[in-house]
RNA sequence: GCGGAUGUGGUGAAAUUGGUAGACACGCCAGACUUAGGAUCUGGUGCCGAGAGGUGUGCGGGUUCGAGUCCCUCCAUCCGCACCA
């Protein structure tokens, strides 16, 4: 009898949909465990093999835990709200929801076909109103709440409004509380407070809330027509599309995760990631101890604080020690000061500068990091300490969004600084001396922090170390600053002029945003006659017709972005048909945080930033009962295409073998895979392939056949090598791919795929059911199996637990093969070994192993209830053992010995033996070292 | 520039605690059965060498009886971050 995967795998995927086995509940009497894998966002291109590697993976761990009896949730939704659908909607008009519901269908066919053991049930889309009903609501409890610093916490906005009302805004951080893209408010009493109108109060209180309305410089994509997070832009252009960005003043939405900046960083001390993405966040989150210092103005000089009450420029540096070093102060273009304080000889260059450097994009800012620009103001600020006048510069080497927007700088010890002076000839002076260490400080800044501190008053004679802190403590004594930790972390936008997202539930009274309560939520998506932005700019949702609240009021036109659905998926799919709550608290109880997540690692700074955000927020806010979402996560390696090229001479129709080519001028050409069997050309396909090939001429290799050459690159369309799951499925079946995937390498290794070496996965498959078919019909023995077979299991199902436990599939998978190849050379028939190794085989092979699990007369469909084999050390209890004696660490030949000999036996033992006099050559051993049941080594 | 990861046959890789390097598979070579099938089976296959043997885990050094594994220096590739004060 054949192994006929086709009908097995149908057979079974049928079974398994009808009887909903994989279906489960918060079995309170069973221990859980949470496997989740990343939403996949449906493309219109559907998966090709790279997607499914990590689900493969994931399936196969919840399999093995389910068989060791853990109650195990694996489910599996859509991000389906995003930008590509909308794209295609603006050029085709077909409404985003059609074709999105089209590219989940395609989807659920090709995960239906590899087997996995999801529980459909929970099934989630963001798109779907029962799905964003509740990122609304969690988007609502985000603006209700303010971030306490004294409790070190999210909490109802109402006990902040209890602290006004009692204290004004007196003994509260408001820095801290406000974050540092907004303006302080200044400061204001109980009695201030109670004074205000409501609109007035709202504005101040919008300076807390975790989700607020703010004006800020933001990432603008024209290209998109919306503004994007800093996570969406990769080297100054947008993810998506590759289009230009540049920084705006904008009103935008926007979510305070500044303020867990902290907590973002603590929290990865305790889970268990990859440290490279930790370490990528821990750069994102970009924390830096050091202290802000106050310059203040002078005000003879320059246009002095025209219309403001400040009076001082605010730095924060890390390097208080180099206080003395100071030469220059350098503000962003964008700086609130700059037009303030400028001298009226200088505005009209200053005016210019500014100009230009907000004209260049993102792009181009980065791009020319060493072409050095900046321009003077014609102002002074005094240094705090000597009250000497130091010039205020205009530079867009400093940033408006890091620190303060305004450094004092240092050129003797910052490198930037003294490119900045020795451009513009600014006198400097060196304040540290590095000691015994080759220095010359007409060529270049000393950056390093060690040396002696010179020409600094207080500071003179203290290392870096002592002068750091000792300036910090003398600039906070004089209220010339104070020590401050700063984030390059930026708060996340959260509006877009987009379409295809969550409406975001706000509507205007009297240009009052105020929240949408629960009850009037979903806020539906509602439909527009195009998904382009209205004449006068105005985002998509603007075209909607008669859409008030109330019939009354303005809603917020813009929606949230791609990464709101997907910060709290995790959560919804513990609960996912719940209607009175986002998850219910005994669900959450039950399952709490993820066991293990499997996913790529491009979402390090977006997704596994924010969701980590939202669950400490919700956590928090008592809504659910961890602050952590991700206890583990495995990273799974991308899958790399292998393209194969053929070698056009040029200028003819006639193409060369790959190891002719170099004997001829001639250029590759990407060729579809489909066409190449083990990298030689289907001549006659390739013929037809492309009219202008039909009559091509091809010199081959001596026997006649065209060999193609090879690359290793991305998978993709335009290179030809995008190798879908469905044809290897439709040849092989999903039992061989899924082993095949796994097979290919460790889970977290970049790998090429090369289909090649499927026929061995698909061969040890046949080889397996060859096993309960050796004389054609289905037949087992219930007689004793023999030891071998039972060491050979055994030996197996320790290899495999080992395997599984710490993730290393192909090592299983092999472990497998050689488990196979034993048995068939055994001949071992026996019923016992063969059912053990069908469970140990069930994670990987499914459908087979049900199809065998049947046969051998068990209840059908039970498989999945049967407990995982333990491992026996009896059976592998060996009397002797091969010694591989060594010489000199070289092994040279081996001694078959009891294993229950003492040291000194077994040395004398290899001593004597005729092969050992031969490698001595003459010389007498000097040391023989014996490890029993591993190895001899005699030293000479 | 900073940080992370990785370097082992023709290819994908294995070696979990420092103890027989290359398991398992692809490919290749030889053969069997065949009647052409992407079928199955047997044997071989790191490199050099006819052989004895030598040599071998990116390079160079070190620790050790013994190093792919530990330490140091360097090189290469990939990924992330990058005017972050």
């Amino acid at each position: 009898m054949e192994y006929e995967f086709k009908y097995i795998e149908a057979k079974w995927r049928e079974f398994w949909t009808q009887n909903e086995t994989y279906k489960v509940t918060e079995d309170t009497s069973k221990s859980k465990f949470y496997v989740l894998d990343m939403f996949p966002y449906p493309s219109g291109a559907g998966l090709h093999v790279g997607h499914p590697l990590g689900y493969i993976a994931s399936d196969i761990f919840s399999r093995y835990k389910k068989l060791e009896g853990y109650n195990v949730l694996h489910p599996m939704g859509y991000d389906s709200f995003g930008l590509p659908a909308e794209q295609y909607a603006i050029q085709t008009g077909q409404h985003p929801a059609r074709t999105t519901e089209q590219n989940i269908s395609r989807y659920r066919d090709q995960l239906d076909k590899i087997g996995f053991c999801y529980d459909w049930t929970r099934e989630v889309r963001t798109s779907s109103k029962e799905y964003y009903k509740w990122t609304q609501w969690i988007f609502i409890q985000l603006f209700n709440s303010w971030y306490n610093p004294m409790s070190n916490k999210a909490e109802d906005i109402q006990s902040l409004i209890e602290i006004f009302e009692q204290h004004g805004s007196q003994g509260v951080n408001l820095e801290i509380l406000t974050g540092d893209i907004e303006k302080n408010v200044a400061p204001f009493t109980a009695n201030q407070w109670k004074s205000l109108d409501q609109k007035k109060q709202l504005e101040i209180l919008m300076n807390f809330r975790l989700a607020y309305l703010g004006e800020s410089f933001v990432n603008w994509c024209s290209a998109l027509g919306t503004v994007l997070a800093n996570d969406e832009v990769v080297n100054g252009v947008s993810e998506r599309g590759g289009h230009p960005v540049e920084r705006k003043l904008m009103k935008q939405w926007s979510l305070r995760i500044t303020a867990y900046a902290q907590r973002l960083l603590d929290g990865l001390e305790l889970i268990d990631w990859s440290e490279s993405i930790k370490e990528t966040q821990r750069n994102w989150i970009g924390r830096s101890e050091g202290c802000s210092i106050f310059f203040p103005l002078d005000a003879s000089k320059g246009g002095k604080s025209k219309g403001s009450s400040v009076d001082y420029i605010e730095v924060f540096t890390t390097r208080p020690d180099t206080i003395f070093g100071v030469a220059f102060v350098t503000l962003a273009p964008e700086h609130d000061l700059v037009f303030k304080i400028t001298a009226p000889s200088q505005l009209e260059q200053v005016t210019s500068y500014v100009a230009k450097s907000k004209n260049r994009s993102e792009r181009e800012r980065q791009a020319d990091v060493n072409t050095i620009s900046g321009v003077f103001t014609g102002a002074y600020v005094y240094h705090p300490f000597t009250e000497e006048l130091i010039p205020i510069w205009v530079g867009d080497y400093v940033l408006v969004g890091y620190g303060t927007g305004a450094v004092m700088a240092v050129p003797a010890h910052d490198e930037r600084d003294y490119k900045f002076a020795k451009y513009f000839e600014i006198q400097f002076k060196q304040v540290i001396i590095p000691i015994d260490k080759e220095h010359n400080i007409e060529k270049e800044a000393w950056t390093e922090k060690e040396g002696r501190l010179t020409n600094s008053d207080f500071l003179n004679g203290l290392s870096v170390k002592e002068a750091i802190s000792k300036a910090i403590s003398e600039i906070s004594y004089k209220n010339f600053g104070k020590s401050r930790v700063n984030y390059r972390l930026r708060d996340a936008v959260f509006g877009r002029q987009r379409y295809w997202g969550e409406p975001i539930p706000i509507f205007y009274e009297n240009e009052i945003p105020f929240a949408l309560s629960e009850k009037d939520l979903p806020l539906n998506l509602p439909e527009v006659d195009k998904y382009l932005p209205t004449e006068d700019g105005e985002p998509p949702l603007a075209r909607a017709k008669n859409w008030k609240h109330k019939n009354n009021c303005e809603y917020e036109l813009s929606t949230m972005p791609g990464w709101a659905g997907s910060s709290w998926y995790f959560l919804r799919y513990m609960d996912a048909q719940n209607s009175r709550e986002f998850v219910g608290k005994g669900k959450a109880e039950y399952w709490q945080n993820v066991d293990l997540y499997i996913g790529g690692s491009e979402h390090a700074t977006g997704h596994l930033l924010y969701a980590r955000f939202w669950s400490m927020f919700l956590f928090d806010r008592g809504h659910i009962p961890f602050d952590e979402p991700f206890k583990k996560m495995i990273n799974q390696g991308m899958i790399l295409g292998r393209s194969s090229f053929v070698y056009l001479i040029i200028g003819e129709n006639k193409f060369v073998s790959h190891s002719l080519k170099e004997k001829y001028n001639c250029v590759p050409i990407h060729v579809d895979i489909s066409m190449v069997d083990n990298d030689k050309l289907d001549i006659k396909a390739f013929r037809r392939w492309r009219p202008e090939y039909s009559d091509a001429q091809f010199i081959c290799e001596a026997d006649g056949s065209y060999i193609c050459g090879f690359e290793i690159e991305k998978m993709s369309k335009s290179k030809y090598n995008v190798q879908t799951p469905d044809e290897l499925i439709d040849k092989f079946g999903a039992d061989t791919l899924r082993m095949y995937e796994m097979f290919l390498g460790p889970l977290e290794q970049t790998k090429p795929w090369d289909t090649n070496g499927i026929t061995g996965v698909h061969s040890f498959l046949k080889k397996f059911w060859r096993l309960f078919h050796i004389t054609g019909a289905f037949e087992v023995t219930e007689a004793e199996p023999s030891k071998e077979a039972m060491r050979t299991l055994h030996k197996t199902i320790k290899k495999l637990r080992d395997d599984l436990d710490r993730f290393s599939f192909n090592t299983g998978v092999s472990s497998f093969m050689i488990c196979v190849n034993e048995l068939s050379d055994q001949k071992c028939n026996s019923r016992h070994v063969l059912e053990q190794l069908t469970i140990l085989m069930a994670p990987y092979a499914p459908h087979i192993t049900e199809e065998i699990w049947e046969k051998l007369g068990n209840d059908k469909g039970s498989l999945i209830r049967a407990s995982y084999p333990l491992f026996d050390q009896k059976y592998l209890v060996e009397s002797s053992f091969f010694y591989p004696v060594s010489f000199n660490g070289r092994m040279r030949f081996k001694l078959n010995l009891p294993l229950d000999l003492s040291k000194e036996e077994i040395q004398k033992e290899a001593l004597e033996n005729k092969d050992t006099v031969k490698w001595l050559e003459g010389n007498i051993p000097k040391n023989v070292i014996v490890v029993p049941g591993k190895i001899i080594n005699i030293v000479f």
